[in-house]
DNA sequence: ACACGGCTTCTGATT
DNA sequence: GAAGCCGTGT
């Protein structure tokens, strides 16, 4: 009966009972390559065209502003013009939107500004200060994420009860929290969290509100609902209470954001949650040979508590998964990259390589690499444009001007280029600020027709003023770019680079002028500033002949014919925090990882592990990942010298990993499991000289072999004679068993040096 | 007010 | 190995 509707052309049985399940709560439980997104995009036009619905009445969330990016291309081939209407975003975007209509609900002005994490840390180590706890006790990077996860299931400062969430031995949170919030209303700002959690409270709060949006959105869609969090499972449950009609896609198995306060339990829990509910499993695999899915399948297997998918494809067998041992991290860079050339040659177009890595800093050595190859690569997830000193200071202008009360913005640039308002001025209007709880803008206004400043500091705060309320005027009539322009130029920042004159101020320079470039598109300031709180990336570059280089966790939903892995060692992947948190939990959201890595690829997936590691600066050893000990051996070509440890050796040996002080673990006993020394022996491009690693060409001589130890030095080693390469030679006077010297060198008298700085005197 | 040096932290992923 | 922080010196 659909048979004329050509967007169902191709899809399999229970695709086509996924797209034509419209009415009330629907699961659909999509594994890794099961054309998840052609059904989604499917169902939405089925919706449009069937039902008959409007497209203002849809509400489509994800997760991602990528997945968001790509729906609405797929749906817009379909239904054309009609995608624009649709309510389609991520949960932080359309919660966004819905506050500025609502923003003096909840005690909010619609231009509120939306903090960074850098801004965020700063506001919380500004309240440790005012509330005199030192950081040593709590860092400001905890307490974050302590209000982070509070604020992710749904719990406003008023509901905190206990504090056994947290582990913050002074101070009390709830305080913290409580002081936070105050600050953040002062500045009509809010942070990530407080996005949804300030939603969710104003549907709570107004009747009238929820049931406009209630009766709005007839049918929801939510891609990626392994991915939601505990508050953004309550604010979908209110969305639906009307029609009912919420259809959530995901996959158990993909659940990579526990980290972040994702639930599993959400998707775990669907039936449950909404009575009545049609649960659809796409089982189907259009992408990877069945090696590959074997290979994944094994690995996920070890989780528990999955709600289990068997994937299986009509595709061939496909060649084995490959395992490579290298010597260490820059050999591995070297031969992937040889590996890359190697399939570019067998007719693989580079836009079908991908190299997915554990944490963003592995990507930079493939960069490299491919640079001196001149590989095209984009990668993803790296550093990024918005994060540099100038581009934030500019922006920090911009905020100032469309966010007058923004103070973390006026204080980043208060004395930007410097102008002569110091540490005393800004105390004294610090000060005033709080005193009085109002804004800095406000506070300086005030402040410069009083006689508490000296005359050149009150000028200089004047003349500040002055320029932002002109711009401030300006910023109605000019084009961004324009008054952009007017503000680097007036300001003296661009002087003050220009006067500088190296070659770093020069890059700046060519940074804001693309920066200026980029603001040519956006319709207005509040547009841009909202991009570029909400979206991480700028613009992808059109996709051509590039490698791609990026972290597991942003190839979430991509494919590849080609895959590589490299850093499948302990310590790195599974990651060491993981190892340490000692949860089941924690390593089996790296054994989901895993699987999505391997599930990226459609033909070729080749996996690495280094044994030896150069990491902070210092050499590390490594022995191999656990979740290679967990694929079946026949679909494996194990190439190198290869050792593959079982999982109790692993666990032995993690728990030999002994802690001295924070996150620095050292190695206690790891002599008869070190591979190390023999590879690096016998690796042709190093020679092993006295405990350190020369390259034959002489490129680098980088660290110890062996660093982590437990200190050289102790209370054994006093008077003993050591050299440090900026105060020559001396002796020890002083030293603890954690790497702390006090020495009394023989030209520069008594210094506190660390262990790693000197070397000892023969 | 600012430069400089010594030391610590980062490197756990994203909105 | 780099960036950023803090204390000290000018």
């Amino acid at each position: 009966m659909f048979a004329q509707y050509s967007y169902l052309d191709g899809l399999n049985d229970d695709q086509l009972v996924a797209v034509k399940a419209l009415d009330g709560p629907v699961l659909i439980l999509a594994g890794a390559g099961t054309g998840k997104t052609r059904v989604l995009a499917s169902r939405l036009t089925h919706i449009l065209t069937v039902g008959n619905v409007d497209p203002r009445n849809i509400l489509a969330v994800t997760f991602t502003n990528k997945a968001a990016q790509e729906m609405k291309e797929r749906v817009n081939a379909v239904v054309g013009s009609a995608t624009k209407q649709i309510c389609l975003g991520t949960f932080h975007a359309l919660c966004a939107k819905i506050l500025r209509n609502h923003a003096e609900l909840v005690g909010l002005k619609s231009n509120f500004s939306i903090l960074n994490i850098n801004q965020q840390i700063t506001l919380i180590k500004q309240i440790l200060q005012d509330l005199n706890i030192e950081e040593k006790h709590c860092s400001a990077q905890s307490v974050l994420g302590i209000l982070q996860r509070w604020k992710d299931r749904g719990l406003t400062s008023d509901k905190i009860y206990s504090t056994k969430f947290s582990n913050i031995s002074v101070g009390n949170p709830k305080q913290i929290y409580r002081h936070y919030q105050d600050r953040l209303i002062n500045m009509n700002a809010v942070d990530f969290g407080d996005l949804i959690l300030h939603c969710f409270t104003l549907f709570q709060t107004n009747v009238c509100v929820l049931q406009q949006y209630q009766n709005q959105f007839r049918y929801i869609m939510v891609d990626e609902y392994q991915d939601t969090n505990l508050v953004q499972y309550f604010w979908l449950r209110l969305l639906a209470q009307n029609y009912k009609n919420i259809c959530c896609v995901g996959d158990d198995d993909q659940s990579v954001y526990g980290w972040r306060g994702a639930e599993i339990g959400n998707i775990i829990n669907f039936e449950n949650d909404f009575p009545g509910s049609k649960v659809v499993r796409l089982e189907q695999n259009y992408r990877s040979t069945s090696r590959i899915l074997a290979v994944a399948s094994s690995v996920i297997a070890r989780n528990k508590g999955r709600l289990g998918k068997i994937l299986w494809t009509k595709g061939n067998d496909g060649e084995q998964i490959i395992v490579r041992c290298v010597s260490d991290n820059y050999m591995e860079a070297r031969v992937i990259c040889e590996r890359i050339k190697y399939y570019h040659k067998t007719n693989v177009p580079l836009r079908g390589i991908a190299v997915l890595v554990r944490t963003g800093f592995q990507i930079r050595a493939f960069e490299e690499q491919l640079v001196t190859l001149g590989v095209p690569y984009k990668t993803i997830g790296a550093a990024r444009f918005y994060d540099s000193k100038e581009i934030r200071d500019v922006i920090s202008y911009l905020q100032v001007i469309a966010q007058p009360k923004n103070d973390l913005a006026f204080e980043r640039i208060i004395n930007v280029p410097a102008r002569r308002i110091g540490k005393t001025t800004e105390r004294i209007l610090f000060q005033y600020a709080r005193i009085n709880n109002i804004c800095l803008t406000t506070a300086a206004e005030h402040i410069v027709q009083d006689e508490v400043l000296k005359p050149p500091a009150r000028q200089a705060v004047s003349l500040l003023m002055q320029n932002f309320a002109r711009w401030r005027k300006a910023s109605h009539n000019d084009s961004l770019s324009t008054l952009t322009n007017k503000v680097i130029n007036e300001s003296g920042y661009i002087a003050s680079l220009q006067k500088d004159g190296s070659q770093e101020a020069l890059e700046r320079l060519n940074n804001i002028n693309e920066l200026i470039t980029t603001l040519e598109k956006f319709i207005s300031l509040d547009n841009f500033l909202e991009h570029i709180s909400l979206f991480a990336e700028g613009v992808d570059s059109v996709n051509f002949e590039q490698v791609s280089l990026m972290t597991l966790h942003a190839a979430k939903g991509l494919e590849f014919e080609v895959v590589f892995l490299p850093g499948w060692e302990e310590g790195i992947f599974p990651n060491q925090r993981a190892i340490d948190e000692k949860s089941v939990s924690a390593l089996e959201e790296e054994r989901r990882l895993a699987y999505v890595g391997l599930t990226r690829a459609r033909k070729h997936v080749e996996i690495f592990f280094a044994t030896n590691r150069h990491l902070h600066g210092v050499w590390r050893n490594a022995i191999p990942s656990r979740f290679i000990s967990e694929m079946p051996v026949e679909h494996l070509a194990m190439i190198g010298n290869v050792r593959v440890y079982n999982a109790n050796t692993i666990q032995r040996h993690c728990d030999d990993f002994k802690y001295t002080h924070k996150n620095k673990f050292r190695l206690s006993s790891l002599e008869s499991s070190r591979p190390v020394n023999n590879s690096i022996v016998h690796n042709s491009d190093y020679i092993y000289q006295n405990h350190d690693i020369v390259r034959k060409d002489n490129t680098k001589i980088k660290g110890n072999l062996c660093t982590n130890e437990i200190s050289r030095f102790d209370k054994s080693t006093l008077e003993e004679r050591v050299f440090h390469k900026k105060f020559g030679m001396g002796t020890i006077i002083k030293a603890d068993s954690k790497g702390k010297l006090e020495v009394l060198f023989d030209c520069e008298g008594t210094k506190k040096v660390l262990d790693t700085f000197v070397s000892r005197s023969k």
